[in-house]
DNA sequence: CCCGTGGAACGTCATAAAGT
DNA sequence: ACTTTATGACGTTCCACGGG
């Protein structure tokens, strides 16, 4: 139930949980930081070993990499303690709960409506045409110049995927079947049963394709998370340490 | 070299969400 | 209301790696 949790995950970014084995991966920092009053550009180490230059940490009124409209946070919460407190009334349908944990997010939506609040947070590329002037077996690999840019250049958004995955499709329609009956003309059965597999191959096809841009997105939007969630480490980090300054200075002196 | 294991990516199905 | 798209879940395949 990812999903669920995907609203609160802003809030609570190191609670986000992905039982899908694929997306295990933790987050180290490594911490080098400007001091305060500069505009701290922090090095942050992902798992991968890359290290990714992170604008903004400390600089609290201004939204970080990738910050939820909070009004997301509350709407669930609000929904989910109203839904709980009707416990009282004994059958408000399990059916209610499922229809309001079963709201999916989608990852384009959630990443463009981030990117539009914070200038720093990429938007994902909307489904790209064959026309658009692309060779038709090298899919156009668009490399945002945003958080995930590295000192190599190596970690970006959509920049490090395996060639394997780059290649085009393996299981293109033969041919014929894109060109097929038009609808007046069937007649026959056969005819008939042809245009159904026809349509089943369509929409195979289409959901292949629709998947692999699906997991892409998703690679992305973890990806923005784990700088997140670097990001908040290390603010989390400094902020301590400014705490414990602060005590130091403030507290009396026993001697 | 073979085998087991784990991770990544894939294809498909079911279905929620979005579009018309 | 119906169709299309997006995404979680599941099973499969491929590959790399380590141990016997």
């Amino acid at each position: 139930m990812w999903w669920h949790q995907h609203n609160l995950c802003f809030s609570h970014p190191i609670e986000e949980d992905y039982s899908s084995g694929d997306l295990e991966k933790k987050v180290s920092v490594a911490g080098s930081s400007t001091g305060r009053g500069s505009p701290a550009v922090t090095l942050v180490q992902l798992p991968s070993g890359q290290t990714v230059h992170v604008q903004g940490v400390i600089q609290t009124p201004q939204p970080s990499v990738i910050q939820s409209p909070q009004i997301q946070t509350v709407q669930v919460a609000t929904i989910a303690e109203t839904d709980e407190s009707a416990d009282s009334e004994g059958v408000i349908d399990s059916h209610k709960r499922r229809e309001i944990l079963s709201r999916r997010p989608s990852y384009r939506k959630i990443l463009n409506e981030l990117s539009s609040d914070v200038p720093g947070v990429p938007k994902i590329e909307e489904e790209k045409s064959e026309e658009e002037g692309s060779p038709p077996n090298i899919a156009a690999m668009a490399v945002p110049t945003g958080i995930y840019q590295t000192s190599t250049g190596q970690y970006t958004a959509t920049g490090d995927m395996p060639t394997y995955q780059i290649r085009a499709p393996t299981t293109a329609l033969p041919q014929g079947v894109v060109m097929a009956a038009s609808p007046g003309s069937l007649h026959s059965p056969q005819q008939l049963a042809e245009e159904a597999t026809r349509k089943r191959e369509l929409r195979l096809m289409k959901n292949r394709e629709a998947a692999k841009e699906c997991r892409r997105r998703k690679k992305e939007y973890v990806k923005c998370l784990e700088s997140r969630v670097a990001v908040l480490e290390v603010q989390n980090k400094k902020l301590i340490e400014e705490l414990e300054t602060l005590k130091d200075i403030c507290s009396p002196k026993t001697d």
